[in-house]
RNA sequence: GUGGGCGUAGCUCAAUGGUAGAGCCCCUGGUUGUGGUCCAGGUGGUUGGGGGUUCGAGUCCCCUCGCCCACCCCA
């Protein structure tokens, strides 16, 4: 087999999907809760959306944009991340001049040039949500919450919210001129990265990972030293709210992250269970995001969750939830009953009862062998003697009997069994409410 | 972009330079219409690809492709 799915992106397959859909299903739901609305913006967006969104300095723009040049010679991207689009359609579409705030989430892949390791696709999947035209702290707050439910509806039951500000745009400029200045007499020593950075993106060498520059920041300036009194007023205030919440955080005033827009509020969320990619969601407020873009400004906040990530690290507990329902397998006796067969599989499903039907003319041993290793709970028998008398064989496989059970009430004495089974715990979320 | 590891059956893995194997999976059978356990049999490989060394290469050398992990950065 030489043809092959392209580097860094990968096929689903089932029972995974099952699981992918069950984490939606909860995002849809929960999301909900709060106001949220579904948005779908397109896969592929203006390359100049994200230069000027994100930002040139950014490694995203600089190095790991999947860019092309259409047949009329228009530069393309594919989309890096939804934030700027979502921002992008806010202001094309004036959602402005609806009542404030506008809440959207999305759910969808997203494309970056880099080289795959674990817990890092070239096509990535994420589910983020964003919260537009409102700058108080309550909105910080209640993104979090919201965040926090959602965890606990996926059965996480430790995991702590990082958070920082990074300030307002005047503040953060301040304070990049300040480290730039500190840190330029010893440029030399600093590693190439790093180097580039100062120019570029001074902020980001405050979380390098390079032991010998983390010795240079010692003496730096500290970026608490620098935020206004606003910016203080708003960390604060979201801290109180968190407390009052019993929300998990610590604050790590080394996060920054790695998008131009951001400002104020910072967060991420982190599992020991990845690997080196350890972030399963970061987010951020990005006051200055729409105004960048050429439109007025508007303050948001939102956050991106890796849903590749979060599904690697998904507790068993809510995994095991996401099996279907088992099957109830119809298999006819004598290949002059599978027209019958097929009639009593209609009539199944016609009562929601996921029903397959023996189609294949195997042996009897061998359908209900193949019934076996599908986890069938039922298999349902039309042989000559039971369509002489218009009932079904009914095997139960748990408990290893069988009955006679009349055509015309299969359906209801199913349903009713299946019932009572999926009031078990180890059968499934998607086929309940 | 930079480093390191690994490529043998669908999967997990064996095979001192000397005939490519096992387990699992899948299929069939172990009497007439009955799963799981057991037993017997069977399908499936250009050992990632190409070149070289050798009487002989899965094994040694070179090139190439792919996968994985890490750096950088992020979800």
């Amino acid at each position: 087999m030489s043809l092959r799915n392209v580097k860094g992106t990968r096929d689903l397959l089932p029972p995974e999907t099952a699981i992918w859909q069950a984490v939606e299903d909860v995002v849809r739901r929960v999301f909900a809760l709060y106001g949220y609305h579904e948005i779908r913006t397109p896969l592929l967006e203006d390359t100049e959306l994200f230069v000027r969104g994100v930002g040139e300095g950014t490694d995203i723009v600089g190095k790991e944009m999947y860019t092309f040049e259409d047949r009329k010679g228009r530069s393309l991207t594919l989309r890096p991340e939804n934030t700027a689009a979502v921002a992008r359609a806010y202001l094309q579409h004036r959602l402005q001049d609806q009542p404030p705030p506008v809440k959207l989430f999305y759910v969808g892949p997203q494309f970056r040039y880099e080289r795959p390791q674990r817990g890092r696709y070239r096509q990535f999947h994420q589910i983020g949500a964003e919260l537009i035209g409102d700058e108080g702290p309550g909105s910080d707050a209640e993104l979090l919450l919201m965040l926090v439910r959602f965890l606990r509806e996926l059965e996480f039951e430790s995991l702590t919210v990082r958070l920082n500000t990074v300030g307002d745009a005047a503040s953060r400029s301040r304070f990049a001129a300040a480290l730039r200045e500190f840190l330029l007499p010893q440029r030399d020593a600093l590693g190439e990265d790093s180097r580039r950075r100062l120019d570029s993106n001074p902020l980001r060498i405050l979380d390098t990972k390079v032991a010998a520059e983390r010795e240079l920041l010692v003496g730096a300036p500290r970026l608490a030293d620098f935020l206004g009194e606003d910016d203080r007023r708003h960390f604060s205030r979201l801290l109180e709210l968190l407390d009052r919440w019993r929300v998990p955080y610590e604050v790590d005033d080394g996060l920054v992250r790695g998008l131009d827009y951001y400002t104020r509020t910072v967060f991420e969320i982190a599992s020991q269970d990845l690997g080196a990619q350890d972030a399963i969601l970061g987010g951020g407020r990005y006051d200055g995001l729409t105004r960048d873009l050429g439109g007025p400004e508007v303050p948001g906040i939102g956050f991106a969750i890796g849903q590749d990530r979060l599904v690697e690290v998904l507790p068993e507990s809510f995994r095991q939830r996401c099996a279907g329902a088992p099957p109830v397998v119809v298999v006819p006796v004598g290949e002059h009953h599978q027209e019958t067969c097929l009639a009593l599989g209609e009539r199944l499903r016609d009562a929601g009862v996921v029903a397959l039907v023996e189609l294949s003319g195997r042996s009897v041993k061998a359908a209900l062998k193949a019934a076996d290793r599908q986890q069938a709970r039922f298999v349902v028998l039309l042989g000559d003697d039971e369509a002489a008398q218009s009932t079904v064989t009914v095997r139960d496989f748990a408990r290893g009997e069988q009955a006679p059970v009349a055509q015309d009430r299969l359906a209801g004495w199913l349903r009713e069994r299946l019932d009572r089974v999926e009031g078990d715990p180890s059968s499934t979320v998607a086929a309940g409410r």
